[in-house]
DNA sequence: GTGTTATTTTAGTGACTGCTATAATATAAT
DNA sequence: ATTATATTATAGCAGTCACTAAAATAACAC
């Protein structure tokens, strides 16, 4: 799984923005889910399989944090459509869509 | 399916990619792709029904065109993260992982 | 030790994905 | 009209996804 289904997933995006703010452990993340805690794991290691966050362990605490560098590819590539928005253009498909 | 899926696949980021350049009939695109031409019909409707591309009707043939406005929600999120990107923020992950 | 807490792993399930082949639709060419 | 071209829609299929429940692993508390 690449970086892009990595951040497909809506609860993954939602990982991310909770551990950029501060590293939280597995338990600590469960209150903002309305999934079961296997399931957040699931979530937590394909993260961490495409390095956009890391963990240490603490007692039987493992603490994620965001370390979402590699999110730049993401970035960079939606950036060179950027002229696109604000400008006339991005409303020209209205007038050319002639899905009948 | 959202913005984000639409994006996940390699084959649509690639359609994108060749209709932001200029406007492209069906069988235009396919000499670029290793799949059916109803394999990329189907990605195109996709895209289509995401309003990332636009197609307009002449003759037999539909050319589409890319109107990647959408793709701003997903550069805006990804650009909360800049500043990770060539710190040494970025680099914090290795030491702490303890993957064991 | 025994039991409790934190996390990961596994097996199973229903839904979804991307693909093909084929049929259907529509326009053009002869 | 008949045939060829361009595109879309449909059905079916193997593989993947997100999830759950339960088992496994690990560390702490008593």
């Amino acid at each position: 799984m690449d970086v892009y289904h990595a951040i497909a997933d809506a609860n993954r995006r939602r990982l991310l923005e909770l551990l950029h703010q501060h590293e939280h452990s597995v338990q600590q993340l469960m209150p903002h889910f309305d999934v079961t805690v296997g399931a957040v794991s699931q979530h937590l290691k394909i993260l961490l399989e495409n390095k956009l966050v890391s963990r240490r362990k603490r007692g039987r605490f493992r603490f994620y944090r965001a370390t979402p560098a590699a999110l730049k590819e993401v970035y960079e590539w939606t950036e060179q459509y950027r002229r696109f928005w604000g400008s006339r253009l991005d409303r020209l498909g209205e007038y050319l869509d002639d899905s009948e």
